[in-house]
DNA sequence: ATGGACTACTTTTTT
DNA sequence: AGTAGTCCAT
C-alpha cells in the first residue's frame, strides 16, 4: 500500500472548515504524535459529520495506516455503505488507487452486529461455538422463544402470557442495557411484572436452546462479542487486529456495544467516536445517551472532543424551526446550528382534512416539485410508524409514481419467504428445530406433536438425518413425506452425516411437489443456487394451498432464487442474508428501478443520516408524533421530540409538515376502527408557529367557501338523534 | 393428534 | 389486521 501523501499545491482537506479539519487531522501525522487520548466529535445535523469521518480514514491512510486494519463500525446497514462508498472515492483521488480497489481493502466496515458476526466466525472454535451457527432475525428469534413457552407449558394459563414479540422485547432489553429483569420490567415493562418468574425460566430455557442448536440471535452477535472481549487473552486478540476504531452514530449505541469499544481499545488510542445527543432516537433499543456523554471521562487521558455546528444541508428558516423544536426539550448538550444558507421559504404547516387528502396533498406535492426540476430521488416522504403511508402509497400506485419504501415489513419476514428459507436452514443445520418445525408442519397430517417427535428423535441421535429417513410418518401424511424425505435428501447430499450419496439425477425425482414421489432416490446434492430452485418447485403447491394470494408470493419466491444466485455458496447466502437483507420491500435488488427516479418512503428512523432537497412529514399530530404509545413517560416523549428533529433536519431546501385533521385508527380499542379528530403535534406549540408558514390544502376556493357556508349553517340546526329512537324501541 | 371455526386481545421505531 | 387461545369434529 504506498503511502505518501501526494505533494499538492491542492490540499485535500481544502474544502473543510476549521472544526471539521482539526477532526480530521487530530492525531495524525509526525507533528501530532503527541495526540493519543480518543477523540470524540459532537457533530449536528447536517454538519458533515460522514464527509469529516470518511476524510478522517482517508487521512490515516494517506498518512500509512493500512486500511485492512482500521475498524469502522456504524449502526445502520444504510449507513455503513454510505462510509465505505465515501472513504473510498476520497482514498482513490487522494491515493489514485481504483475506487473498487479501495473498498475491497475496507474490508472491516459494518454494523456492529455484522461485525460482530464475523469476529465470532472466525474465533468459534476458540470459545466452543460452531463456526455454521445460524443467525436469527427477529422473527426467527420470537417463534422459537414462543417454542421455548410451549414446552415448559407456560401456555395453559388463567391470565394471558405477553405475546412472544414482547417476551422477546423483554429479553433484548435485559441483555442490551445489561440489566437484571426486575429491573427492565420495572421500567419499561411495568404491565408484565406478575410474570417475571415465568419470563425468567423461559429465558434461561430460551438459551439453552439457542446454545443446543448452534443459533444465535441479533443480541448474542453483541453479547457473545462483549463476553469474548471480558477474556483478557481473547480481547487482546481481536484487539490486536485493529490500529484505528472509528464509530458513527455513536448516541445509539448501548451499554454492551460501549463496553465492546473500551475492551477494544482500552486506551483510548486510536479510537474515534461520532455523534449528536440531539439525535438520540433508539433508547427503545436500550441506547443510552450516557455513552456520548461520559465517554472523555472514560478513559485515562480524557477524550479530545470537537464540536461541528455549521449546519451545510438546511436553509435558514428550516434549521430555525428545528432550533425551536428542539430548543423546548427538557434537557440538551449542544449548541445550536447555524447556517449561511439564506432563504425566505420558512418550513411549511399544512393542514388538510383526512389522510386521504393527505395523500393526495404530498402526491401533487411531489409532482409539483419534479416538473419544478426535482427529481423524485431527492424528494422523501417520511413518518413515525411504518404503517402511516398506506393510504399515500395506494395514491402513489394510482398516479403511476414510482417509489421505494425504507423501514417496516420487509421481505424476509412473510411466510412463504420464511418457509422456503426454513428448508433450506434445517438442511444446513439439523438441530436446527425451529426450521424443521416449521418444515414439516407445512405437510397435511402433521401438526406440533408429530413434528416435535421427529425432531426429538434427530436429536437424540448421532446422525440425525439417518434418524429422520428411518421416521415411519402417519399414514394420512405418507405421500407428502416422501417428497419432503427425497427434497432433503437432494439438499444435504453434499454434507458430512448425509452417508455419502453420490450417484446421478437429484432434482427430477423432487419436483413434483405433495402427494406424488414414492421412491426413495439416491441423490446428487443439487448444488448452489440451483437447489433453490428445487426447493421453490416442491414448495409451490403448499404455496397454493396455504395463500389465497399464491400468485404474487410466488413472484417473491422467484426473486428470492434471483438474490440467492448473488451469494456464491449456501452458507454465505444462509449467514449473509440475516444481516444484510434486501432492503426497501418493492425492492432494489430487482434492478430495473436502479436507473428509474423514484420517491422515497422512509421511517423517521430509517431516514437517520439522509437528506433530500424536499421532505415531506405525514402526521404531524398528536398520537402519532409522539405516538401515543410513547407517552407513558417524560423520557419517552422526549425522544419523540428529538425523532421530529431529525426529521425536520433531513431537509436541505423545503418542507412540510402535514396535519391530518381527521385521523383513522385502526383495531384496537373496543369497537374496532374508528375515526378520531386530531391535533398538532404537542412539540410544536403555538408559541413556535411563527416559524413555519401555515397553509391549508386544497386551497380554499370560492366555491368551497360557499360548500363551508353551507356546513356552518348545517352545524348550527339542533342534531336529531336517530340511535336514541332506535334504542327506546327496546327500552 | 390435527385442523377448522370462533373469540379475545393487541402496542412503534431496527440490527 | 394479526396473534393466541378454546372448543369441537374428524
Amino acid at each position: 500500500m504506498p503511502a505518501q501523501p501526494q505533494p499538492s499545491d491542492t490540499d485535500p482537506l481544502a474544502t473543510l472548515n476549521p472544526a471539521q479539519r482539526e477532526a480530521v487531522e487530530y492525531g495524525i501525522g509526525a507533528a501530532r504524535e503527541a495526540e493519543t487520548a480518543p477523540l470524540l466529535v459532537i457533530a449536528g445535523a447536517g454538519s458533515g459529520k460522514t464527509n469529516t469521518l470518511a476524510h478522517r480514514v482517508a487521512h490515516l491512510v494517506a498518512h500509512g495506516a493500512d486500511p485492512r486494519r482500521i475498524l469502522m463500525l456504524t449502526f445502520s446497514r444504510r449507513a455503513a455503505a454510505e462510509m465505505t462508498r465515501r472513504v473510498s472515492r476520497l482514498l482513490s483521488r487522494r491515493l489514485g488507487l481504483r475506487a473498487d480497489a479501495a473498498e475491497s481493502c475496507l474490508d472491516w466496515a459494518g454494523t456492529f452486529h455484522a461485525i460482530g458476526a464475523r469476529l465470532l466466525r472466525e474465533h468459534a472454535e476458540r470459545i466452543g461455538l460452531a463456526p455454521t451457527f445460524t443467525i436469527h432475525d427477529r422473527e426467527d428469534s420470537a417463534d422459537l422463544l414462543n417454542l421455548v413457552r410451549h414446552e415448559l407449558g407456560l401456555s395453559a394459563k388463567a391470565k394471558r402470557f405477553p405475546t412472544k414479540g414482547t417476551c422477546l422485547a423483554i429479553y433484548s432489553r435485559a441483555v442490551n442495557t445489561t440489566d437484571d429483569l426486575d429491573v427492565v420490567l420495572k421500567t419499561a415493562f411495568p404491565w408484565c411484572l406478575e410474570w417475571e418468574a415465568e419470563l425468567k425460566q423461559m429465558f434461561g430455557a430460551y438459551v439453552e436452546a439457542k446454545q443446543k442448536q448452534a443459533i444465535l440471535d441479533y443480541d448474542d452477535l453483541l453479547l457473545w462479542w462483549a463476553q469474548m472481549m471480558e477474556v483478557p487473552e481473547l480481547a487482546a486478540e481481536v484487539a490486536a487486529r485493529f490500529d484505528h476504531v472509528l464509530v458513527d452514530e455513536y448516541q445509539d449505541t448501548n451499554r454492551l456495544q460501549a463496553a465492546i469499544l473500551l475492551a477494544l481499545r482500552p486506551d483510548g488510542r486510536g479510537l474515534t467516536v461520532v455523534g449528536d445527543d440531539a439525535q438520540s432516537i433508539y433508547s427503545f433499543r436500550a441506547a443510552t445517551v450516557r455513552n456520548i456523554l461520559d465517554f472523555p471521562a472514560q478513559f485515562a487521558q480524557a477524550a479530545r472532543v470537537v464540536t461541528l455546528d455549521r449546519n451545510y444541508r438546511s436553509t435558514r428558516p428550516i434549521l430555525d424551526a428545528a432550533n425551536g423544536v428542539i430548543g423546548l426539550a427538557a434537557e440538551r448538550f449542544t449548541k445550536n446550528l447555524w447556517t449561511e444558507r439564506e432563504s425566505t421559504a420558512r418550513p411549511r404547516l399544512v393542514t388538510v382534512y383526512d389522510e386521504a387528502e393527505q395523500a393526495r396533498f404530498v402526491a401533487s406535492a411531489v409532482l409539483e416539485r419534479r416538473e419544478a426540476g426535482t427529481p423524485l430521488k431527492r424528494q422523501a416522504v417520511l413518518f413515525r410508524s411504518s404503517s402511516h403511508s398506506a393510504a399515500l402509497e395506494v395514491e402513489l400506485t394510482r398516479r403511476n409514481i414510482p417509489f421505494v419504501k425504507f423501514g417496516g415489513l420487509k421481505f424476509l419476514e412473510a411466510a412463504h419467504v420464511k418457509d422456503l428459507l426454513g428448508v433450506l436452514r434445517w438442511a444446513d443445520n439439523p438441530r436446527n428445530r425451529l426450521a424443521g418445525f416449521r418444515v414439516m408442519q407445512l405437510l397435511a397430517g402433521i401438526g406440533p406433536a408429530t413434528a416435535g417427535k421427529v425432531l426429538d428423535a434427530m436429536e437424540a441421535s448421532a446422525t440425525p438425518w439417518l434418524a429422520f429417513d428411518c421416521y415411519e410418518p402417519p399414514a394420512a401424511a405418507a405421500g407428502e413425506w416422501e417428497a419432503l424425505a427425497a427434497l432433503m435428501r437432494a439438499l444435504r447430499g453434499a454434507r458430512a452425516d448425509a452417508g455419502g450419496a453420490t450417484t446421478s439425477q437429484a432434482s427430477a425425482s423432487v419436483g413434483a411437489g405433495p402427494a406424488e414421489q414414492g421412491v426413495a432416490t439416491p441423490a446428487v446434492p443439487a448444488g448452489w443456487p440451483a437447489e433453490v430452485e428445487l426447493i421453490r418447485r416442491w414448495y409451490t403447491p403448499f404455496l397454493e394451498r396455504r395463500f389465497d394470494d399464491a400468485l404474487v408470493r410466488e413472484a417473491d419466491l422467484l426473486q428470492l432464487e434471483s438474490i440467492a444466485a448473488t451469494y456464491r455458496s449456501r452458507e454465505r447466502f444462509l449467514t449473509e442474508l440475516t444481516l444484510d437483507p434486501p432492503e426497501a420491500t418493492s425492492d432494489e435488488s430487482g434492478v430495473p428501478l436502479r436507473d428509474e427516479d423514484y420517491l422515497i418512503l422512509s421511517t423517521i428512523h430509517s431516514a437517520k443520516g439522509q437528506e433530500w432537497e424536499a421532505v415531506s412529514l405525514l402526521n404531524a399530530v398528536d398520537g402519532c408524533l409522539p405516538s401515543d404509545m410513547a407517552t407513558s413517560s417524560a423520557a419517552e416523549i422526549e425522544e419523540e421530540r428529538r425523532l421530529l428533529y431529525v426529521a425536520m433536519t433531513r431537509a436541505k431546501d423545503a418542507l412540510a409538515l402535514v396535519i391530518p385533521q381527521r385521523f383513522h385508527v385502526t383495531g384496537q380499542t373496543p369497537g374496532g376502527d374508528r375515526h378520531v379528530f386530531a391535533a398538532r403535534t404537542r412539540f410544536i406549540p403555538a408559541a413556535l408557529l411563527p416559524l413555519f408558514e401555515q397553509a391549508s390544502w386544497p386551497p380554499p376556493s370560492p366555491l368551497s367557501h360557499e360548500a363551508a357556508a353551507m356546513a356552518r349553517e348545517a352545524a348550527k340546526r339542533p342534531v336529531i338523534d336517530l340511535g336514541a329512537k332506535l334504542r327506546g324501541r327496546w327500552g
